[in-house]
DNA sequence: CGATCCCGCCACATT
DNA sequence: AATGTGGCGGGATCG
């Protein structure tokens, strides 16, 4: 038949081709009133001779080979289609006609000709990509189809991607509204913004960790992350054509989930997000089980989501080469930053995720998020996680080591605290952005807090505070702080091996007069805070390259604390790691990088929250706690400069050595008890509503507390009020510098602390920096570098923070990273944070839910103690700060 | 052999 | 019921 068609065909063929037809379509659908036309296609060839007739004879008809050649024209013309060039020869073809079947099927076409993003450059060349804003540009989708030549169908596939960033809008039935990417910055803002609320934590979390170990997500925890799912995360609802008429539907999932990729990319630091993961992460927010086939099938989806967006030139395959191997992955190429971005009033509701609600929902989702995440930023993520394995077993396919179970089950529990971080912030309204890069946005209730862990004082005895008010003066402690509580936290020294303890024994923190925080430093896990900041730089929207750049350098820094234990198995990996880094363009450093984080979040214990927090507070010192850690603490410090290493260590943890790793982790989990170094803010006056205490180490515990005890200090970040940010006063303990020292310039050491110097904090709030080797010398820039900031700063600390980490990130060093990690809390502004605000209840839930973080081990503990810690969490809270609830 | 991903069946939604 | 949409996954190709 198609022959026959053909042989017809052939002969008119050059005036279907002809440019007819396209210039039709492009000003406006031509003949084709908007409604749907009456297929032509189907009918059979009446008349074969009109144009229209042609053009379906060409569809339905035509035979591969006439696509083929079709396409080929096409392409050549406007658009020049990298890759394909195809070939050149079709040029000769451009004629179609029958003849030379021989140099088709030579040239045929392959598949590549075929290919969706061939077929959605062809498409894209059609419509202008700014277009007038009086004409407005109507799509018929049967016309595209057949004179692109393919099936409707394959239409369908880019149209519904253009639609998730809003190229086109669904006007009718077969009818779309092409609006160009005049918005297209605006719908990359907004899913930025929605991105790290969801997302922010998990892509931090899985790109440290990701690297080293496989993801997967298995389980499902859906409970928790339920959110997600359903609504369209943005749907814009715009006014233009939008109709929202059809809203309809079930959610279109290659819609949603083209955004939920877009975001990915957003809220990932390094832009680059491999394709497994983003299967894993889009196949945990939708639903739980994922098996393997499920697996496969969302990559295949997101492979076509993937072509579409390449060919808008937003992405670019990269491979990401991690120490298994290299994995297909994709780098966001598409603008980054987007003004403005942060602020959002802060008013924005409380809503949360999503309910699934449909059609109101979608518009309302989008808002929110944007709301929502502004603010605050959370930090903490994932640490905690653990593998519970408690849990139901994922499914999912993989039957690797363990190791990735774990990796699964903290990406569940990663997921599990994305999600209540965002009820938290629903409810308390007050948005994190995390400083971390994650960004993500946790509520503050989330963080856990450190449960067993004590803070402040109590436990802390072994926390070093090393005051050193030598350094500084100003900083006394507070109120209650015992200060003699706090002793050195030598104990992580000891643990390192060498004796040196990262920590930073003496490390004295400097305490700014203001403030009455503390910190308290506990064994940080270098490795998140690492992750962190880069995180947060992600969230910044660094640039892809910067991080790749400075990801050795910060890594270093971070991994002078890294010390955490979780990480520590990582050690290993560090060639991998290094690879990477070495590559770095494209690839993904960052990702590699993480191994570590996720351990020691795990370390950190149970409560993911916790650990995040800890995460970064460890990174001021840390170790301790956990054995890895102090190693790595060890090599750190005593590498300090050896930004390779450093970065090895990062990145390292990745790589290859996951199993030992997963090992790490329990045993980490075990050790989690690292020292407890805390960050302690008192309330004074001013501060009232915020007094944090972080405990660097802090295992689960720490974290399940928080979330209950929300109110005073969970989070492991600092918070500052608003108003404090501006001025901070730093506290750094210079000492350590030291280990960290990687980065080259810096010296960390005071100059460190002089990076915080935040620029704009406001006095009041007192700022710690971890002992160590916070700062980063680089880094310093940071926070005077954010030129942004500085308006912001005082309101959003996150962003500042965020900024501020990000850009130190870049540039430097780990450093800054941890200090930063501090910072993090914000409030909104000023009321926002009292204690009451958060609540702890709701919170034990998240905790408690299978999916979250801790291990196992940790798990048991918290719960168990969960009671406990919370109570005696409280008290230290109330201790430490005024009043407790 | 794994990475890609075309192709089109088929279910569900609309008309 | 016809047609529009689009989920889904077999299996062909590519590299």
């Amino acid at each position: 038949e198609n022959i026959f068609d053909r042989s017809r065909m052939a002969p008119k063929t050059p005036i279907k081709n002809e440019p007819v037809d396209l210039s039709k379509q492009k000003s406006c659908t031509p003949e084709r009133n908007p409604i749907t036309p009456v297929k032509l296609i189907d009918r059979p060839q009446p008349d074969p001779w009109t144009p229209t007739a042609n053009l379906k004879m060409l569809v339905s008809a035509a035979s591969p080979d006439m696509r083929d050649r079709e396409k080929k024209k096409e392409l050549f013309r406007p658009i020049e289609n990298s890759e394909q060039s195809d070939t050149p020869d079709s040029l000769q073809y451009d004629m179609v006609d029958d003849c030379t079947v021989d140099e088709f099927e030579k040239q045929r076409p392959s598949r590549k000709q075929k290919s969706l993003g061939l077929l959605c450059q062809k498409f894209l060349a059609r419509y202008p990509s700014y277009p007038l804003s009086t004409e407005k540009t109507t799509i018929s989708l049967d016309e595209v189809a057949s004179i692109l030549g393919v099936e409707r169908r394959r239409i369908y596939d880019i149209v519904n991607v253009l639609e998730s960033l809003h190229l086109v809008s669904r006007v009718a039935k077969n009818q779309y509204c092409w609006h160009g990417r005049h918005n297209l910055s605006q719908t990359l803002k907004t899913l930025q913004e929605a991105g790290e609320l969801q997302y922010g934590e998990l892509m931090t979390f899985f790109q440290h960790k990701e690297q080293d170990l496989e993801y997967k997500f298995g389980e499902r925890k859906k409970e928790t992350i339920p959110d997600s799912q359903d609504r369209p995360l943005l749907d814009f609802s715009e006014p233009d054509c939008t109709s929202a008429s059809a809203n309809s539907r079930k959610d279109k999932s290659l819609r949603i989930m083209s955004q939920k990729f877009v975001m990915l990319f957003l809220v990932s630091k390094t832009k680059i997000v491999t394709l497994d993961i983003a299967a894993k992460i889009l196949i945990e927010e939708t639903q739980d089980t994922v098996d393997h086939s499920k697996f496969k099938t969302k990559v295949r989806r997101l492979y076509d989501i993937a072509n579409v967006l390449t060919s808008l030139g937003l992405i670019k395959k990269v491979h990401v080469t991690e120490e298994r191997g290299r994995k297909p992955a994709f780098k966001w190429i598409g603008p980054v930053e987007f003004p403005g971005k942060t602020d959002e009033p802060r008013g924005h509701s409380p809503t949360s995720d999503p309910p699934p609600g449909t059609q109101r929902g979608a518009c309302a989702p989008y808002q929110i998020c944007a709301t929502g995440k502004q603010r605050f930023t959370r930090h903490a993520s994932f640490n905690g996680a653990q593998p519970c394995e408690g849990t139901r077993r994922k499914v999912s396919s993989e039957p690797n080591s363990p190791r990735q179970k774990r990796q699964d089950e903290y990406c569940s529990k990663m997921i599990n605290l994305a999600a209540v971080c965002r009820q938290k912030i629903e409810e308390d309204k007050t948005i994190f952005n995390s400083a971390r890069k994650p960004s993500v946005t946790s509520p503050l209730s989330l963080l856990p807090v450190p449960g067993d862990s004590d803070f402040c004082v109590n436990a802390l005895p072994q926390a070093v505070f090393p005051v050193v008010q030598a350094d500084v003066p100003n900083l006394s402690l507070p109120n209650g702080v015992s200060r003699q509580a706090l002793h050195p936290c030598t104990p992580a020294a000891s643990k390192t091996e060498n004796g040196k303890p990262t920590l930073l024994p003496n490390q004295p923190f400097l305490c700014l007069p203001s403030s009455s925080l503390f910190m308290l430093c506990g064994g940080l896990q270098e490795n998140n805070l690492r992750e962190t900041l880069p995180t947060t730089g992600d969230v910044g929207n660094r640039s892809a390259e910067a991080q790749a750049a400075v990801p050795p350098a910060a890594c270093q820094k971070r991994s002078s604390h890294k010390c955490a234990s979780p990480s520590a198995p990582v050690d290993d990996e560090e060639p991998a790691a290094k690879k990477q880094t070495m590559e770095q363009s494209d690839v993904p450093l960052s990702l590699v990088v993480p191994k570590k984080p996720f351990e020691s979040p795990k370390a950190e214990s149970t409560p993911g929250s916790g650990c995040t927090s800890a995460e970064h507070l460890e990174a001021f010192h840390l170790d301790h706690a956990s054995p890895s850690a102090p190693e790595a603490a060890h090599k750190e410090s005593t590498k300090p400069l050896d930004s390779q290493e450093q970065e090895k260590w990062s990145q390292n943890k990745d790589p290859d050595e996951p199993s030992p790793g997963k090992e790490h982790i329990s045993k980490e989990n075990a050790h989690q008890p690292f020292l407890p170094q805390y960050l302690f803010v008192q309330p004074t006056a001013g501060l009232s509503s915020f007094n944090f205490l972080f405990s660097a180490n802090q295992a689960p515990g720490a974290v399940s507390l928080a979330a209950s005890q929300l109110p005073s200090l969970s989070v492991p970040c600092v918070v500052v009020p608003s108003a404090a940010l501006a001025s901070f006063p730093l506290v750094c303990s210079p000492t350590i510098t030291g280990p960290l020292s990687p980065v080259p310039d810096g010296s960390f050491s005071a100059a460190t602390s002089m990076n915080f110097s935040m620029s704009g904090l406001a006095s009041t709030t007192p700022v710690f920096i971890g002992t160590t080797a916070v700062v980063t010398p680089k880094v310093s820039p940071v926070p005077s570098v954010d030129p942004q900031q500085p308006a912001h700063p005082t309101l959003h600390l996150s962003p500042v923070l965020a900024r501020s980490c990000g850009a130190v990130k870049l540039d430097s060093p780990v450093c800054m990273g941890h200090p930063v990690t501090l910072l993090k809390l914000q409030q909104p502004s000023s009321a926002p944070l009292t204690p009451k605000s958060i609540r702890p209840a709701h919170h034990e839930a998240f905790f408690k839910t299978p999916g979250s973080l801790g291990d196992p081990v940790a798990w048991k503990r918290n719960e168990g103690n969960q009671t406990r810690n919370a109570s005696s969490v409280q008290r230290r809270l109330e201790i430490s700060s005024t009043s407790p609830d």
